[in-house]
DNA sequence: TTGAAAGCGCTAACAT
DNA sequence: ATGTTAGCGCTTTCAA
C-alpha cells in the first residue's frame, strides 16, 4: 500500500504532528524539512483526502446536480465551475437527473451522503424542500439558472425576460411587426421568462399580441423545425421570428432551409445561445448569448467564497471521552447552534448580450 | 452533527458490530432489526461514506478523465456512464482536460490522491505512462474510444475505419465515384481510422485517390463548412461527400445551404454522430453514428466487473456484501499464486451503425 | 518547534 | 447473532 504520514514519521525519527504540521503549511525547522521532503519523495507518499476528510468533517468535494449533461448549455456551465473549483483544490462529483424532480432529490441525496462539502443545483424541480438537508448542515447552496421555492441558497441567474425583450425590440426597430415566437416548454421557468420578454417588447411597441404567432417547442431540435413550420403555416405574412434556445434555433434553421425560406430576405432569425453555431451558421446568425463561462465562474466563486466563510459548520471538537470502566460519561451536547444568523442568500443577475449577425433584415414600414 | 453508528448502538443498546451487520446486509435478529430502523429513523442517521471509505481503501468514486466535457460526443457517453456506475453505489468524479495532455495528467494525479476506486479515461495523450500508478496500484483502468501506449488496462473501442469504410461504401454502391471526405485533424488518432476506412472503400471500389477529395478540418463546425467550400470549389464534380465528425457535419450542411448546393440532388451527404440533428434534419440525414450510450454502458460494466475481482488490493478482504442492491457477491478462485498477476486485459470493440436518411441520392452510372 | 495521544465514523477480526 | 476491540490515515489539542 501507499506510505502513510506514519511511515514518514519512522522514517524521519521525528513524530506526527511534525509531518502533518509539514503538510499543511506549519513552520518546521529546515533541517527536518529536507528530512520530510526526502523521505517523501523516497516512499512516494502523497496524503490521503479520505482520511483528511474524515478528521476535518470536511472532504473538498463539490456536488453538483444538473438537468442534462448532455446540453450544451449545462455542459459549458458545468466545464467553468469544474475548471475554477478545481483549481482551488475541489473535485466535483456530478450528477445527471435528466430533467427529472424525483431523481434530481435522489441526486442531492446521494451527494449529502457522500459529505460534499457544497451543492451546486441547477434545478429540475419547483420546490427544493430536498435541499433544506444541505442548508441545515450549514452547507452552502448555489443554485444555477433558476430558482427554487422554498429553498435558501444563493442563485446566478441571467435576466431572461430582458434578453429576450431586447431580441425582439431589434426586430421591431428593423421595422417588423409580424414576430413569431418559438417559446419552450410552459413548465420551464425560464421558458416562460422569454415568453414574457417577448410579450413586453410587443407591446411596448405598441404592436397587438396574435396568438398565432407564439408556438412552444419542447426545446429540442426536431421541436424547432416543428415550430417553424407551424408559424410559417399560420402566418403568411410573418416576417421574422424569435427563437428562445440553442436546440430549436438549430431545427428552425434547417427547417427554413427545406422549406425554402430564405434567411434573411423572407425572415428574419434571432436565435438563442451557442454562439459557435451562430458564428459558424450562413449568414451568421443574430442571436442573444447566455455568459455560460461567467454563469459558471460566478456560481463557483460563490461557492468558494461560502465554503471560506467561518462559522457554519462548526464542530465543537470536544474530546468525548469514553470511559473504560462502563460510566456512560457519553452526552452529547446540543451541538445545534440555534441562533444561527440567516446568511444573507445572494442573487447574482448577469446580463445575457445580443451577437448581431446578417439574420436580421431591416423591412420597409411603409409597405403596410 | 449527524448521528453516527454509535448513537444508534446506544439508542438500541446494541454493539456497534450489529449495527455495521445490520447496514451491510447482515442477519440480525427481527426485533433488533426493528429497534435499529427505528433509532436511525428517529436519530436520521446515515451512513458516512468517507469514514466507511477509510476503513475499507474503497471510496466507491469512480475518476473520470475527459478531453472536453462540452462535446456531444463525450458528454453522451459520459451521461451513461454516470448513471450505470451511480445505479451501483458509485459516484464519479470528472475532470475535463481540455484535450490538454499536461491537464491530462493533472487530472490523473488528482484522481489519484482523491482515492477513487478506478479511473475512466478518454485519453487525449498519446502515453499513458501516468495511468501506471493507477494499475500499480491495482487499480483498474478503462480506456473509452482511444486506447494509449505503454498503458496497461481495458478499452472499450469503436470500429472506426470499419464505420468510414462502409459509409463510404454505400456511397460507391449509390454509384458515386467523386466522393469527397471531410476528416479531421492529423493528430486524433480516431480521425486517421476514419479517413483510412474512406482510402480503403475507394481502393476495394476501384476507385482512384484524389487528393484534391480530401481536405481536413479540426472538428468543429467553421471546420466543416471551410471544408465543404474548399471540396466544393477545388472539385466541381463531385457528387458526395463523407464527413467524418457530428460538429464538422453540421457545418457541411449549413455551407451546401449556403451556396445553393441542394442535398441530395446535387450532393449526397453522410455525416457522423448525432443520431438526434440527423433525425431533425431536411432532408434526414444519412450517418454514421458511434453507440454512445452502449460504448459508456459497456466502459462502465467492465469497470465495475474490474472492481469486484478480487485478488488486486493487498487487504485480504473476505467476501463483503455491497450496499443492499442486487449486486451479487463473488467468487474469489482459490488460486493464491502471488507471482502470477498478469490481468488479460480487454478491449471492447463495438460496431456503429448506419441511419439510412435521405440524403444520399442513387446517380447514373453510365453518365460518366 | 515538536511529540504523544486522542479520536473522526466506520469495518472486521475475534470472542462469546 | 451479537459484543469487544482494534485500527484505517489523518488532524489536533496539550505538553514538553
Amino acid at each position: 500500500m501507499a506510505a502513510t504520514m506514519k511511515d514518514i514519521a519512522r522514517a524521519t525519527g521525528l513524530g506526527l504532528a511534525t509531518i502533518s504540521s509539514y503538510l499543511n503549511g506549519g513552520n518546521v525547522r529546515e533541517k527536518n524539512r529536507i528530512l520530510i521532503e526526502q523521505a517523501i519523495e523516497e516512499l512516494h507518499f502523497e496524503v490521503n483526502e479520505v482520511a483528511r476528510g474524515l478528521k476535518t468533517n470536511r472532504t473538498k468535494v463539490i456536488g453538483i446536480v444538473i438537468p442534462e449533461l448532455n446540453n450544451i448549455f449545462c455542459a459549458e456551465i458545468i466545464t467553468e465551475v469544474e475548471d475554477v473549483l478545481r483549481n482551488h483544490g475541489y473535485a466535483t462529483m456530478i450528477c445527471d437527473c435528466r430533467t427529472d424532480e424525483k431523481r434530481e432529490a435522489e441526486a442531492v441525496e446521494f451527494l449529502y451522503h457522500r459529505r460534499v462539502d457544497g451543492l451546486l443545483i441547477m434545478p429540475s424541480g419547483k420546490k427544493g424542500t430536498y435541499l433544506q438537508k444541505f442548508t441545515k448542515a450549514g452547507k452552502p447552496v448555489v443554485m444555477i439558472d433558476r430558482k427554487m421555492q422554498e429553498a435558501a441558497g444563493d442563485c446566478v441567474l441571467v435576466d431572461n425576460e430582458g434578453a429576450a425583450r431586447d431580441a425582439v425590440k431589434r426586430l421591431i426597430q428593423a421595422g417588423h411587426t409580424k414576430i413569431g415566437i418559438i417559446a419552450g416548454p410552459k413548465e420551464v421557468y425560464t421558458a416562460e421568462e422569454r415568453l414574457r420578454g417577448y410579450e413586453l417588447a410587443l407591446k411596448e411597441g405598441g404592436i397587438p399580441k396574435e396568438s398565432a404567432l407564439v408556438e412552444r417547442g419542447n426545446y429540442t431540435i426536431h421541436g424547432g423545425s416543428q415550430g417553424l413550420r407551424k408559424l410559417a403555416q399560420k402566418n403568411p405574412h410573418m416576417t421574422a421570428v424569435f427563437v428562445s434556445n440553442y436546440e430549436m434555433t438549430l431545427g428552425a434553421i434547417i427547417e427554413a432551409n427545406e422549406l425554402g425560406i430564405a434567411i434573411p430576405e423572407k425572415l428574419s432569425i434571432i436565435g438563442f445561445d451557442n454562439i459557435e453555431f451562430a458564428k459558424a451558421s450562413i449568414p451568421r446568425l443574430s442571436i442573444v448569448t447566455q455568459p455560460t463561462r461567467e454563469i459558471g465562474r460566478k456560481a463557483a466563486d460563490l461557492m468558494l467564497r461560502r465554503l471560506a466563510e467561518p462559522g457554519k459548520e462548526k464542530t465543537p471538537d470536544r474530546k468525548s471521552r469514553i470511559t473504560g470502566d462502563g460510566t456512560p460519561g457519553y452526552e452529547r451536547p446540543e451541538s445545534e447552534a440555534p441562533g444561527h444568523e440567516t446568511p444573507e442568500y445572494k442573487t447574482i443577475k448577469l446580463e445575457t448580450s445580443f451577437v448581431e449577425g446578417k439574420s436580421v433584415k431591416a423591412i420597409e414600414n411603409d409597405g403596410q
